[in-house]
DNA sequence: CTGAAAGCGCTTACAG
DNA sequence: CTGAAAGCGCTTACAG
């Protein structure tokens, strides 16, 4: 069974294809009753519904926007990715998850097979790795945000936690509650991930504003399966380590399998803080004190942006960064 | 500044379209040697890549599907997702991805507009409620598989979990280290959502294999927010409820608030076994036992599916549900 | 070995 | 108020 096309119906309602086509995009200024009529009969009766591609490619625009996050097993990945589904929803965008797995050769990929594909604009976490590739997006006026992290030197809009708070917030928290002896877990450094560098950032800031002095013992990096060992190395020390504050979700899983695999006790022990507020958080023994991102705020955020570059193509693309506002949650682990 | 087309390659290497398009489909059988050098500089010159849609219109195949999940947030949705896109990857195909939230006007909605933009096939998590759109589908021999739930005389091939085995191993587990009096909870079962309706089975064959009888009041199901007062209910009467089989992670979830808010000790105070395997399994206080349902394989196999029919889209149809194993994760919960 | 022509299914000035 | 025609950017028989 071939699908029925615009001639058929235009057949079938004895009327031209213009008028048909007239008809489908509302157009019915001046279509007499009679036409329109026998227009929406024909296509109920044939069962038509009009080829998107070849309207695409007429009007060059697909309502399609590709989102390629680094890896959507990140519980904050998929809260932005359904946030900006549910805001692309509300006016027919459709959207292209992509998982570039922080690899800048799979994102350039992805980002050329996404512009081939003609979407209408792309949202990113990007990997900071393809500077050339973004200028050239820049300079063909290609809709694009970027979410989470932005990249120097590259003025393409993005929506960012304010990360020097969100670690700002937990050393206060900590110092409020008496521990002075504050490590922070974090993966490797050695890409300049922004997030990661802000936050660092705002630890020593945090250190700084309470008096306390910044040990570098007591930043502790390294791969996820790394970071076991090192708590060995740093619990075990003469160290007076009273609490840790975890970068992010998968530091903070690390950090409580340690804890709970020898018998170390929170907050008595020490004291934890995570930035990512995790489903568990609030029915774990203890409940867990953690810093929050607006996921869906900045997800939506996101959308707006790409939306409104991709409808003011030709306004000037003002650049800009979005920040938004973490959230101490309290709660018994510190 | 204009995209560049086929045609403008066509113009400075001094050739044909047709050539052009030759090349780009790596048909140079009988191409000379300095055409094919020509072609490829001007392309490099300009700057050139082609434009998807137009080439979609003329081979009806977009290299794209679509991947209607009932919520994205679910973490098993996430790895589903996950592992088809890394399947499409090999094979140059993207997905698109949409939420129906088991709203049956959603799903069809999100049908109807896929096949408009002419993906070339659909996975889903069916909402159950569209048989006649999801007939309609077989009738235009549509290329579509279902995962996690079938629909009763659909014949559409499916990827489902051995649901009933899932809550047999549960049973058997509970039984094995001494428990009698086992619930479940579930939430609500007005739809006939099949696993839940296949685990409730399983949970009663388990009972009845090891002679234990099926008291309905120890069938708990509720909205997820009334589950917390359900709890008080069963536990407060004078059952001797010693286990709880939870349907899901958030019936799971509920179950681990009540217990924390009421200082019940898991098993002590009752025996514990959630069906999907949390990601705070392994270090939750006691480690949960769970049924780990396999994800990604079943993600895998459903994008398997799909592009085989798409492939072969003449052969006849065959309908066939694949099963894959639930796996008992002995932990401390039980 | 390469090109002219038709066509995919729409939309959009432009006539009338 | 409606239709003929051109065109979006490709691909694909078919000639030669």
């Amino acid at each position: 069974m071939k699908p029925v096309t615009i001639a058929d119906v235009a057949k079938y309602a004895e009327v031209s294809k213009s008028t048909v086509s007239q008809y489908l995009n509302q157009r019915y200024d001046y279509m007499g009753e009679k036409t329109k009529k026998r227009i929406e009969e024909a296509i109920k009766e044939l069962g038509y519904s009009p080829n998107i591609v070849a309207r695409s490619l007429k009007q060059k625009s697909t309502m399609t926007i590709g989102v390629i996050v680094a890896n959507i097993l990140h519980v904050f990945s998929t809260q932005v990715i359904r946030a900006i589904e549910d805001y692309c929803n509300k006016s027919d965008f459709h959207i292209i998850v992509c998982n570039a797995d922080d690899d800048p050769a799979k994102e350039k990929r992805y980002i050329d097979m996404l512009r081939a594909k003609q979407v209408d604009g792309i949202i990113a976490f990007p990997t900071g790795d393809n500077v050339e590739l973004y200028n050239r997006l820049i300079k063909d006026d290609y809709p694009i945000v970027f979410i989470d992290r932005n990249v120097s030197d590259v003025p393409i809009s993005t929506v960012m936690l304010d990360n020097e708070k969100a670690s700002r917030l937990a050393i206060d928290e900590f110092v409020k509650k008496g521990y002075r002896n504050i490590a922070m877990f974090t993966p490797p450094l050695k890409r300049d991930i922004n997030p990661r560098v802000e936050r660092i950032k705002g630890y020593k800031e945090g250190l700084k504003k309470h008096n306390l002095s910044f040990h570098s013992k007591y930043l502790v990096s390294g791969e996820i399966s790394e970071l076991q060992g090192k708590m060995d190395e740093i619990l075990q020390g003469s160290n007076h380590l009273d609490a840790i504050l975890a970068m992010n979700d998968r530091v903070l899983f690390e950090i409580l399998k340690y804890a709970k695999a020898n018998q170390l006790r929170i907050p008595e022990d020490f004291a934890l803080i995570g930035i990512d507020d995790v489903s568990f958080a609030s029915f774990y023994s203890p409940a867990l004190t953690t810093i929050a991102q607006p996921a869906f705020e900045m997800g939506k955020k996101a959308a707006e942006l790409l939306l409104e570059k991709i409808k003011n193509k030709d306004m000037t693309c003002n650049y800009e960064i979005h920040r938004f506002e973490p959230e101490l949650v309290v709660r018994s682990s510190c």
